[in-house]
DNA sequence: CGGTTGCTTGAGATCCATCAATAGGAGTGG
DNA sequence: CCACTCCTATTGATGGATCTCAAGCAACCG
């Protein structure tokens, strides 16, 4: 349990060398002024480092603040009363745990880290104050959580219409666009934490199934794994084998379209 | 199909007898005063009727406005490359198609009417603006994201881990719990337009198997439907036997804890 | 080493889908 | 009022996809 290409260093909140995922996906949905981004900065309050298998919320709680993953993966996930796992979603770096404006009063799930996971607080009422006084950071904010509407839903259909085989190749290539937007896709290849028995609980199938699903998608060449590694081969058969469609309407044609809401520049 | 609680003459921009269903809604995260009331009455533009079946927005249309249904239900749902159809969402009177603040720049489903429907037309724009000049409608409106957003991860929940008949018996609860909130369940009573076949594209189960499910919901006595009109006998039981958790939860012990976050007044 | 964790494989059981057919309204037209 | 046609609900029979149980294996680790 180790390799992590978002790692501690990789948090440059003075440097630009890297840049933060957070501020990645921002910059996807409206381009960004210098204030902006060092407005984000500012107010990510603390970071908290937890380890691999901490619980970061617990199922009950009452949130005090947004959390911000800045590196590693998370589970947000719900135990059933028969005992079985769900889990809902996914998180990867950049990825907030709620709508970026509001903290539920209670949250009815746990959040779980699948690695090392750095994360950072945020006050829900200042981030959404700045999204009000800067039209793109307001801009970006609402098209980022109009995102995680639309990823939500597209687990919905996942689970509801596609069947074992397609639910695997269908999550790969979510993984693999979503980790694209944050720059930690190289050469097809992503670091790939989750193991069999999480994927299950993810598609809601047993581990068993998934492992023969697994196998079957190797066989066809469009998927490889290795040591916690995986590698698409073949990223537009394994997309249309199941059924999966890219996310990039969701941002590219936006420009235009999106003008009247929140002044965009260049 | 006729019956409606919610009618045409159901929505009173004029007068107060009936609540409107959104200003319900609204008014369970916060209290609004009546300026908020005023002044969401006044940014419902023009309101549309929709005819049972009728499609109200297209899958790859681009939303010039957010839709609110007003009256009546309606279907978000997708087709699939292998022609299954999944229905994503149901709409009910009060419920926005999206988050609040924002449009996406393409709908990735289409929205179906269900029944006869009005739907109000509003700029989100002019939402976010009306949201951020007043804390007690920012708060409802965010509340109510919030509940959406929390509906979404139910239902991953409920296809990912349950059974056929708790499946089906978890929807009558959702629909239950939801339509009380706006006022349309009488005496356990409440109109349920969707056939067996939607509840299987609804549940990603097949027709036949919703109905054997139904029969066994129905031998219990928690449940009994007849004529597009369903009575829950025993919501208890119900809810206990389908793992439905209430989402009163997520409204009632909110008001101390989000003051932070808005001034909240009363 | 022995223990733990994750992956893999086989065989039987189960849930649910599919296919096929019947029956009951509700609307339509003769 | 009857014949006709949808559409929805219902039932039975069969097959398939996936689960469960039960092992064995490989890697990692103290």
């Amino acid at each position: 349990m180790e390799t992590q290409s978002a790692r501690a260093d990789a948090m440059p909140n003075t440097g630009h060398i890297r840049r933060d995922a957070f501020l990645l996906k921002l910059s996807q949905g409206a381009a960004l002024t210098a204030d902006d981004e060092r407005m984000i900065c500012r107010l990510i309050g603390n970071t908290r480092h937890y380890q691999t298998g901490q619980t970061i919320i617990a199922d009950g709680d009452v949130p005090r603040h947004l959390i911000l993953i800045q590196s590693g993966w998370a589970y947000r996930q719900r135990y059933m009363a028969n005992g079985k796992r769900q889990i809902v979603s996914v998180l990867l770096p950049g990825d907030l745990t709620e709508p970026f404006g509001a903290l539920p009063p209670m949250v009815m799930y746990s959040l779980r880290a699948v690695t090392p996971v750095e994360a950072g607080l945020i006050d829900p009422a200042q981030l959404r104050a700045a999204a009000e006084a800067s039209p793109s950071l307001g801009q970006a904010l609402w098209q980022d959580l109009l995102v995680s509407a639309a990823d939500a839903h597209d687990r919905v259909v996942t689970l509801g219409s596609l069947d074992a085989v397609e639910r695997v190749g269908h999550l790969f290539c979510e993984l693999h666009s979503r980790l694209s937007a944050i720059g930690l896709v190289k050469a097809g290849e992503f670091e790939m934490p989750m193991t069999q028995a999480d994927i299950a609980d993810l598609l809601g199938l047993s581990t068993v199934h998934v492992n023969r699903c697994m196998q079957e998608l190797r066989a066809t060449g469009m998927l490889s794994l290795s040591r916690g590694c995986a590698k698409v081969h073949d990223i537009e058969a394994l997309a249309s084998a199941s059924m999966f469609e890219s996310r990039d309407h969701y941002l590219k044609p936006h420009a235009e379209v999106t003008l009247s809401t929140g002044a965009l520049r260049r």
